[in-house]
DNA sequence: GCGACAG
DNA sequence: ATCTTGTCGC
């Protein structure tokens, strides 16, 4: 069965309104599982990233799936689109999930593991996007935001590897993690059929020296080629 | 009411 | 996220 084959796609069409869109994720939430697969070993790992332009208000939404022993590219899926949907901090999931679903959706090779430009349970009502995205296509999911939504975190050293526990509320809900020296840290939380430990474990097997981990990285510059590339022509 | 606020 | 030039630091 296709990724993500009983899933009904239905992107630009009826867009939730705040208060159904806040209903959804509480029945979501409860689908979310904090804890890998039984001899969870990937071999295949994947990056999400959207990039958006302002002027043909498009989205361009990347998949990348490398070999997680060389990090080297496996396949890569791009889809274009627009939403109506506008960006509300605790709702991105709702203007973004729905492009990346189709385009994990046209994946030849099936990634064991996710890695997710945004939160995990890192989230007001514990389902970031990468916890929305787990729990809709049943693969793990980690998320790793470039900033904080909440959650507050102690001194971190300014040495790649080292990290704070992120808590909100009382509840460990990921870390802060320093992938490289001089730069500011990245959150990473657990999605779905995820746990902190191996969530960190998974992200610093895929530093390649820089700030973000290689599946992002890669899936972020090809968004953005691939947007130049439309912006420029046609 | 005020401040915070993934991308 | 995107819009933008130069500039500071390893």
């Amino acid at each position: 069965m296709p990724i993500g084959g009983k899933l009904i796609l239905r992107p630009g069409l009826k867009m939730p309104s705040y208060k159904e869109a806040v209903q959804i994720q509480q029945r979501l939430r409860e689908k979310v599982v904090l804890k890998p697969p039984l001899g969870f070993f990937p071999h295949l790992v994947a990056g999400t990233d959207v990039s958006y332009s302002r002027e043909d208000k498009m989205f361009y939404a990347v998949v990348v799936v490398l070999e997680l022993k060389s990090l080297s590219l496996i396949e890569k899926q791009v889809v274009i689109g627009r939403t109506e949907f506008p960006y509300i901090p605790g709702l991105l999931s709702f203007r973004e999930a729905p492009f990346l679903i189709k385009a994990i959706a046209k994946l030849k090779h099936r990634p064991e593991v996710i890695l997710v430009d945004g939160q995990g349970i890192a989230h007001p009502r514990r389902i970031g996007l990468a916890s929305h995205l787990g729990v809709l296509l049943q693969i793990p999911t980690i998320g790793c935001a470039k900033s904080r939504l909440v959650g507050t975190y102690g001194h971190l050293p300014d040495r790649a590897g080292f990290y704070s526990i992120l808590k909100d509320k009382g509840e460990e809900v990921g870390i802060v993690l320093r992938t490289r020296r001089g730069v500011k840290p990245i959150f990473v939380s657990p999605g779905h059929l995820m746990d902190i430990k191996t969530a960190y474990q998974l992200v610093i097997r895929c530093l390649k020296g820089y700030r973000l981990p290689e599946p992002i990285r890669m899936a972020h510059i090809v968004a953005n080629q691939t947007r130049l590339a439309v912006t420029r022509q046609g």
